[in-house]
DNA sequence: ATGAAAGCGCTAACAG
DNA sequence: CTGTTAGCGCTTTCAT
């Protein structure tokens, strides 16, 4: 266990190893061991460690314009949606030897602008964002971009940007199959804000899905919270209730929407599942701890994050195939917060 | 709006201000801008605006030894618990110019060297760590190490290092006095891991405050989980409930064991609160959902990180003051998981 | 196969 | 007050 000795140096190692920096550089570096003699590298390779040496990546990202380092923009960590997608890019980053820089934008166009441009002065190699949203202008100005983007839990209408995202009208579709099996016929829809591609795509698996099931989807049965809160969710859950008192089920764009839900459900005396049939979207952590359990929609937030990191590695070594997209698949999770309509 | 050009240097600048470089770096440097005459910082200010120029902080870092880069280590992101200090900590730090790479130990000792060792690397310039082991020996190998570290909700017995937490035996006073004041008399503690500062002084909170209520604590009525997990809770909600049946409320050292509590409790046919009360510790996100809403002890998450990036710059800029400690102020948030005895 | 030398972008003595 | 010089730790030509 060598004591923690203050930075030995490149310089360091060529002393010890008896040879020139230049070489213990080549000797050091996978790339260029091909370059040096075996016994050489070897000995320096003995050296380097026998000194505890760790190369010192800022001086190697000033000569090589690459800083192993890429930049994570997310709405905000505390939103339980977040961290397993984070997880997920950061394990998957780590192990190919990248560091993430997270920032959290709350939803503030000035402050992703900000954190985008303090990330870029910072040298990421590349960018994985939470953020896009479909009328955002943001995402037009990163044409002249140098650094590769991918979008995660996000998707661009025209796939001009490479995204991972769950098939989110799949999920959709999924919600009102089950709510529509149960019997229900007065299904309304508590969707997403409709700038971005979550709460856009869920809408039309929504709607294509009624229509496949037979059913009529009423125009005051629909409904567009400003954003995934459960205040929104609350305040729109009012707004269909009002709009239309006869539905016995709500498909929510997500968790947090449905339990919105939950609390107007409360307040005006209806009963979940008895009176009223909920289905959330994501499966956020301790949905089944609720009140009741929540039916929903899980999607592999993991996953999700693991393969924007894979796709983005990709785009960091190869170089520039055209975007692509991948989606994964939604799995239906029933629980308690949905049951047959009364009779 | 200036074209995204491929990086403007200082040499950039300087030319087009007609100075020497030397000059623009004084000029845009906030402590060195006394060292210039007036017009011509002016002039090279104007200058690195007009050319759209950034520093380069890596260049900077190389020099200067600097990076404004901290390490936050943590568990595991995906544990609510943390995503609040974190941004505690994000947020201040931010503000400061500092940004934070955060590393995930999964409290696996192997990783969380590894991680601290990357961080070395990368030249961050202090740490913030919510990984602190009473135990551990990590926390011994830091002595010769250059950069300072503040605890983050985990404090060391001989305040070593500097730490900022909830007060956790006051918290677990809180507990403890809410369900005496109920009329319970036998009172059991599902206690934290005691290599954790959390779950040794909630512990010890726990004996004071029965003995401040003149109640006995019951040896078999004090068990210890290995982990803050549900598993865990369940597993030692069961030992305590079969080494002690007569017990009416259980205290336990934290929110995700207080949920294993409830599942322990179905399962046995015994209600919350009617037959056992429960209390938590934390408040996490969504406990006030959980069946039933859990009554807990609130801690400042968000404040906690404030504090603790705010001691980091302190000894970051000042230098080595003695170690102290911030302990914050927790609440009580009484819910629906306690109630009093059954007569 | 290895050494020499230059330079990434910036800051910090030191002169003048 | 400003220019000059050197150099942070590393990589990468270019020679040899």
């Amino acid at each position: 266990m060598a004591a923690v000795r203050p930075s030995v140096t490149l310089r360091d190692v060529a002393r010890a190893a008896r040879v020139h920096p230049g070489t213990v550089s080549r000797a050091l570096n996978a790339e260029t061991r091909g370059l040096v003699n075996e016994e050489t590298a070897e000995r320096v390779i003995r050296a380097a460690e026998e000194l505890g040496y760790r190369p010192n990546p800022i001086a190697r990202g000033l000569k090589t314009n690459r800083s192993f380092t890429v930049g994570v923009l997310v709405p905000d960590l505390t939103n339980p949606l977040f961290p397993p997608i984070v997880r997920g890019i950061e394990d998957r980053l780590g192990a190919a030897g990248y560091t993430s820089l997270i920032a959290n934008t709350d939803n503030d166009p000035d402050r992703e602008r900000q954190d985008f441009d303090a990330m870029r002065a910072r040298q990421v190699d590349g960018f994985i964002t939470a953020t896009a949203r479909l009328d955002h202008d943001f995402i037009a100005e990163t044409e002249g971009i140098q650094q590769p983007i991918v979008l995660v839990n996000r998707r661009l209408e025209d796939v001009s940007l490479p995204a991972v995202a769950a098939d989110d009208r799949e999920g959709a579709r999924l919600a009102v199959e089950h709510v529509a099996g149960l019997g229900h016929r007065r299904i309304g829809h508590l969707g997403g804000p409709q700038a971005l591609s979550t709460g856009r795509q869920r809408r039309i698996g929504f709607a294509e899905a009624m229509a496949g099931a037979g059913l009529d989807v009423d125009e005051r049965a629909v409904r567009f919270a400003d954003a995934f809160t459960e205040a929104e969710g609350a305040r729109v859950c009012r707004e269909l209730l009002d709009a239309a008192p006869e539905l016995t089920a709500i498909v929510a764009a997500n968790d947090l929407l449905a339990l919105g839900c939950y609390d107007v459900l409360a307040e005006r005396g209806l009963r979940c599942p008895q009176d009223v049939s909920v289905v959330g979207f994501n499966d956020m952590p301790f949905a089944a701890r609720f009140d009741p359990p929540l039916t929903t929609v899980r999607i592999p937030h993991r996953e999700i994050g693991a393969a924007a990191a894979d796709l983005l590695l990709e785009r960091l070594s190869d170089g520039q195939d055209p975007p692509r997209e991948i989606l994964l698949a939604p799995t239906f999770v029933p629980r308690r917060s949905t049951a047959p309509p009364r009779a």
